[in-house]
DNA sequence: CACATCGCTTGCAAAATGCAAGTGAAATTG
DNA sequence: CAATTTCACTTGCATTTTGCAAGCGATGTG
């Protein structure tokens, strides 16, 4: 037990703070910067590429799992509900399962194409082996 | 225990596979897709925040650390030898004390600039609250 | 109506993360 | 120049997240 004798600063201990562990769905935000809340929301190895799929056209739970990088189940059902809660995807209930069944991108996802064709371009440029196949949706096909 | 009696694909294990799991330091690439590939690099909530202080000018450890976000220790030493490994970072060995004391970007690193403007752009066009203060490092200040 | 498929859940082991507290060397200070 | 402070990390440990395999109910199909 070093104590400098100086330099303590013992915070007062509100009783009613909750002690905010920095992790979980609900965790706050880290700071204001527009990259820190963007990866707050995006960071993570698997939600990009289930929005590619989805650029891609795919829609279905069954699409998306079958993809190359074979996505774990679970991990899918939390990265589609996670979109759906930021907005970013919604599920078009056209076929009303019971589960939902079809997804798509809201307005705001696919406003995110830009931020996905800076990823993918970087790749290409810089890791080799790797090869384009997503193409922007054309507007007029 | 049900066994649904057909479907059976036994996997006729290979004595000398090393069960690959997907994760760690040496995961092995997921596919050939730009974009994922580029996640198993940047994919993460801490990497492109480093990334972001980097532009921003700062280059040692202590200054990565009290960005507002506070990256814990271990992680920020986690994430700079990453991207030493990467080769999008350097240590210039100006001062050459023992441990690494000046980070900075390589060439390679540098050319993530566009993927981190559209990050940013994303999050200052679809997060209320955030705050654009990473500029251009203009090349004729 | 047996069976396959779809859209998820569940259970568990392994890995990553968050946090606090070291540690050792260099720089600074009295 | 001894004492202290700063710097750049490490270490230990609890908690959370991930990866993987399996299961499960509700359709769809032959």
């Amino acid at each position: 037990m070093k104590q400098p004798a100086s330099n303590k600063r013992p915070q007062p201990a509100r009783a009613s703070e909750p002690k905010q562990r920095r992790t979980g769905k609900d965790a706050a935000r880290r700071s204001v910067c527009p990259i820190a809340c963007t990866l707050d929301v995006l960071g993570d190895k698997w939600t990009l590429l289930v929005v590619r799929d989805l650029f891609a056209g795919k829609s279905h739970y069954h699409e998306f799992a079958s993809s190359p990088e074979r996505i774990a189940s679970n991990i899918l059902a939390d990265r589609l509900e996670r979109l759906v809660t930021a907005g970013l995807v919604e599920t078009s209930s056209s076929s009303q399962r019971v589960g939902s069944s079809a997804y798509a991108l809201t307005a705001r996802g696919t406003s995110l194409f830009p931020l996905l064709a800076a990823i993918r371009d970087w790749g290409l440029a810089n890791i080799a082996g790797t090869q384009a196949r997503v193409q922007v949706p054309s507007p007029k096909a």
